[in-house]
DNA sequence: CAATGGGTTTAACACTAACTTAACAAAGCG
DNA sequence: CGCTTTGTTAAGTTAGTGTTAAACCCATTG
């Protein structure tokens, strides 16, 4: 997949319920998190695991959300986080006091869990976007598409499936560069993904079965590489 | 979509911190932003700015929202620009008056960024379709019609429900390009509305089953597109 | 204001392409 | 020639999608 590395998730909130629902649900959508279960130890976690994002309740013991978010729009290496406020509904005064604090949002409890997902997903959904905006190559007879996943030679069109395109598009985007299978697995499946490095092989094969033997190149005992003319 | 090039916003307040918030989300979400501190300077930067929305508080030093707003409507240039007030909850009057003087819209204090965000988007979204409203796409075989929801194919017309329609006609809209799910419901459904990304599915099962199976293809583990010959 | 009904969303289960693994054949290299 | 690396195929597994039915929502109507 794409999320080279995870989006990172710190939830504040002084019920472990709450917090416990969170996390599972963080979790389920691939973030990476972190718990606190009042102010001071927030400051202190958002310190170290440096997230993207911090869920905050407002009404906890220790130190209050408002105060703690104060505080961590302080630290120059978390300005960049969003911080969302969970707020009981008749909290009414914390709305006015959340803003003017350096929060970017808030929720009201009760909190769904779905709805959350989505609103933290759209925080990040633009930056994915434009990653894709990129990308078509057209190199020998080959006219690569990554918006469509297709590629066009001589007319025809082919529609190939996610790895192998991913396979194709990473060569040939760097054309005679030699890509050993522990590389191509670590720019195509991820860093976090472990499958045997012979997995690509089959993916080589795939992909020079619908396009031609004419392409990828194998260099032997290093890897494979995209072949200029 | 048509973001050929960006939207600016408006923002009118003379609270410092509303201002810098509403900034720095707007900036995030990719618009272009210029601010004024009260009525008078509201509208003499608004004739340079020539924004396309305008976030105007009610309550300011000099000269007040509805005032400025009375302005601005009279302004040629400015005349499609969407007006929208910032309220604070209590002063019910301005409601009321609100559209009196030819606001769009209008939201209440304290404000949360994000629903902020979505209706402003919903703006164009809205003035987006309109303009379309002429819209008629030929592809292939198919005549789909926006002014009355429906699809032409071979002689027999179709009418589809509004998502459903919606779907194929974005898909149309953009031949060969592969949509994930959270895309087209970020663009179909709008930034706002929290459903399970598998509600795609099911609308595509049924606008495949109405319009036949041979026009929109599905490309794994990415998303859908319409297909081209 | 219950009942209806179309449209939409969710949930559950079925199914298959895509992916991975494994196993054997072929090819390169000392 | 052995030994290692890659090619190839087939079989095993899984993640992603298809499909259907039921729940939900909301406007309309009797």
């Amino acid at each position: 997949m794409a999320d080279k590395q995870k989006i990172k998730v710190l939830v504040v909130d002084d019920e472990p319920n709450i917090v416990e629902i969170l996390k599972y649900n963080l979790q389920k959508e691939g973030y990476e998190v972190a718990t606190a279960e009042d102010g001071l130890k927030a400051v202190k976690t958002a310190i170290k695991f440096q997230p993207d994002v911090i869920l905050l309740d407002i009404m906890m013991p220790n130190q209050d959300g408002v105060e703690t978010c104060l505080q961590i729009r302080q630290i120059p290496e978390l300005k960049h986080a969003f911080i969302i406020f969970l707020t009981a509904r008749l909290e009414e005064y914390s709305e006015v006091a959340a803003f003017d604090v350096g929060a970017d949002d808030y929720i009201t409890k009760p909190i769904k869990p779905r709805a959350l997902m989505s609103r933290i997903a759209a925080l990040f959904r633009r930056d994915s976007k434009k990653e894709q905006e990129k990308g078509q190559i057209k190199i020998r007879d080959l006219n690569i598409d990554r918006s469509s996943f297709t590629i066009d030679k001589a007319g025809k069109t082919i529609t190939l499936p996610k790895k192998e395109f991913e396979l194709l598009y990473f060569l040939a985007n760097n054309p005679n560069v030699v890509y050993s299978r522990d590389e191509l697995l670590h720019n195509i499946w991820g860093s976090d993904v472990f499958v045997l490095a012979r997995t690509v092989d089959v993916h080589i094969r795939k992909v020079r079965e619908k396009i031609g033997e004419e392409y990828i190149t194998t260099v032997k005992g290093v890897g494979y590489k995209f072949e200029l003319g």
